[in-house]
DNA sequence: GCCAACGTTGGC
DNA sequence: GCCAACGTTGGC
């Protein structure tokens, strides 16, 4: 069995419409520098398992479709990177502080469902990514949550 | 653009 | 190891 988790993007920064253009439709989700996250990325989260991606600090805001991960937890080579905005300076190469994961777009929803949507959806009351102040950029989503999205989308 | 929530940093 | 200051996220 697959797990299920939600991972955030400014859509200006990448959108789910730019990982649909991109080659082979995948892309490393680089970038995390929260340890919450970065320990479902190095710990957790599977090749296999299957991801929502959600569209923040945007009109609307909320769920635009899905993805797979097509390779689990990895090195984020960034962080090493002095060009990158990601450069973490503390970093060391024997012993990588931050990690991502590689996913492929799977479907674009005909219609994104809010935020506002999924705050009034049954079953969807704890879902982590309705709770005020919630902040992490990447959650995990149980199956029942994943299961009622996916009727609806 | 504001600001609440909350994670991180660093002085002590 | 506490906690104030500071920075960031992200909804509104």
């Amino acid at each position: 069995m697959p797990n299920y988790w939600l991972m955030k993007s400014e859509p200006t920064t990448y959108s789910i419409f730019d990982l649909e253009k991109a080659p082979q439709k995948t892309t490393c989700w680089e970038g995390v520098r929260n340890y919450q996250a970065r320990n479902m990325l190095r710990d957790d989260i599977k090749k296999g398992d299957l991801v929502f991606f959600y569209h923040s600090n945007t009109k609307p805001i909320g769920i635009f479709g899905t993805a797979e991960v097509v390779r689990g937890g990895y090195p984020d080579h960034f962080q090493f990177d002095p060009q990158s905005k990601y450069h973490d300076p503390k970093a060391i190469q024997d012993n990588p502080r931050w990690y991502m994961v590689d996913i492929k777009h799977k479907k674009t929803f005909s219609q994104p469902i809010t935020l506002e949507a999924l705050k009034h959806i049954p079953g969807l009351e704890n879902m982590k990514v309705i709770q005020k102040g919630q902040r992490l950029s990447v959650q995990p989503v149980t199956a029942k949550e994943w299961d009622i999205i996916l009727k609806i989308a």
